[in-house]
DNA sequence: TCTGGGGTCCTAGGACCC
DNA sequence: TCTGGGGTCCTAGGACCC
């Protein structure tokens, strides 16, 4: 148990490296990946980010870069993302018997404590191996800690010299401060932007700062949080591998629409179609939900427009997975939260009070009833799954969907969907 | 014109109990 | 004059992550 170190893997621009992936025209280019709705920035290849543009900036702001630069803009395509994230995951596991993936594109493992020369073996071995079975670039960072590990693979990206590999405890010690001074605090695991504020007020801006801070004072300043980071970037572990994911605790569905939308009867198909989605997530889980919670609102930017956001939950009179009921439930609220007069820009539908679809309580209405119910279920989720997203759906949903969101430009689902597999021609 | 979606954890403060 | 205090639960809101 002692001495272990974490490493960080991590996919260079996951979502870029993608679309890359079947599309090797975009090589080379300044490539975005657009979030849900086309609205803001969320990958960026290497070529973009040297045009300047940010993380999760509004699209509008950087259209003006397509004609001078040849900019390409892809809307988001996560059914692939997740497809390809699910084969370097299963790659990755072949290297340590404990995983944790944590995102989409990162995973940590675990190492007993290996030789420093053994260590950048390991971290190059990943590199080619899922280069080769994938084609996507990874770094790997090495540390002591969860939040060094990190470091370490943020320095393994960004510095050269490392070729993708880095290992904070094989770093000489000159360099590894001069790293630890130049680099911002705000580059921390868990430090974000409102605490990169403070902490500047108190003086305390490299890592090589906070590094230096006393961990027990900025607990009591601030919280256990900022405190266990401090601890951990001396190399004291605080955060454990979690390699089996916890239960989740809520499930949430929300989208904004493609334009705003007005009426109830609108509001209540995406109402639908989101709760149809959230039951689906929340039987792939395993689980019951206990309470469903609805909230709506008009649009924070346009602050002339009348704005209203409202909430409400409801806790259903036992728990369930039935998509059903969950929009029953959902229809309910909704009509509750509706004023007319206002623009919406998104409604959402959120399940808490989640609880193990094993401990599932006897049905008031008999076994028989609810048995048909859970089966028709069980055949929804299969021809959904088998046959692509909306194969079976309630037609409350709606057909037309005005209010579905944009996707301008979204590459084929290769993997995924039979109708959008790439063609060889010879 | 145009600004994501889906989560987790922590804290403070109020209500309530004895 | 003097007006408890500690524990627990719940909720809302803030901060962070990718």
């Amino acid at each position: 148990m002692s001495n272990r170190v974490f490493a960080l893997v991590d996919c260079n621009n996951f979502y870029a490296s993608c679309e890359r992936v079947f599309n090797p025209g975009l090589a080379g280019k300044p490539l975005v990946v657009l979030s849900n709705n086309d609205g803001c920035v969320v990958a960026r290849s290497a070529e973009a980010r040297a045009l300047g543009i940010k993380m999760a900036q509004p699209w509008f702001q950087c259209r003006h870069l397509v004609k001078p630069h040849g900019l390409i803009a892809l809307s988001s395509n996560y059914a692939l993302y997740a497809d390809m994230s699910r084969r370097v995951m299963a790659i990755l596991s072949g290297f340590s018997p404990e995983q944790e993936v944590y995102s989409i594109d990162e995973s940590f493992l675990v190492f007993d404590d290996k030789a420093a020369s053994q260590r950048l073996e390991t971290g190059s071995g990943i590199r080619n191996k899922v280069l080769k079975w994938t084609g996507f670039p990874v770094s790997v960072g090495f540390g002591p800690s969860k939040t060094l590990a990190k470091l370490a693979n943020h320095w393994a990206k960004t510095q050269p010299e490392f070729s993708g590999v880095c290992d904070t405890a094989a770093l000489p010690a000159c360099r590894r401060r001069a790293l630890l001074e130049a680099t911002p605090a705000s580059e921390v695991w868990g430090v974000g932007r409102r605490l990169t504020e403070q902490l500047q007020a108190l003086g305390i801006h490299s890592v090589a700062d906070l590094q230096a801070a006393d961990p027990a004072w900025l607990g009591r300043r601030f919280s256990v949080v900022l405190e266990r980071t401090a601890e951990e970037l001396r190399g004291v572990s605080c955060l454990q591998l979690e390699d089996v994911a916890p239960p989740k605790k809520q499930i949430m569905t929300s989208r904004s629409f493609g334009t705003l939308v007005a009426s109830l009867p609108d509001l209540r198909e995406a109402l639908t179609a989101y709760a149809t989605r959230a039951g689906e997530k929340l039987r792939a889980e395993g689980q019951l939900a206990g309470e469903v919670h609805v909230f709506i609102r008009t649009n924070p930017f346009s602050p002339d427009a009348p704005q209203y956001s409202g909430a409400l939950r409801l806790r259903l009179p036992e728990p369930t997975d039935d998509t059903l009921q969950l929009v029953k439930a959902a229809r309910y609220l909704l009509k509750q939260l509706y004023r007319p007069g206002f623009l919406y820009q998104k409604v959402g539908i959120l399940l808490s009070e989640l609880q193990p679809a094993t401990l599932r309580q006897g049905q008031l209405f008999g076994p028989a009833d609810s048995d048909r119910r859970t089966r028709l279920m069980g055949v929804m989720d299969r021809l959904n799954r088998e046959l692509g997203r909306d194969t079976l759906f309630l037609a409350g949903a709606g057909i037309d969907r005005s209010w579905r969101m944009r996707q301008g430009n979204r590459s084929p689902r290769y993997t995924t969907d039979w109708a959008e597999i790439p063609l060889a021609r010879a």
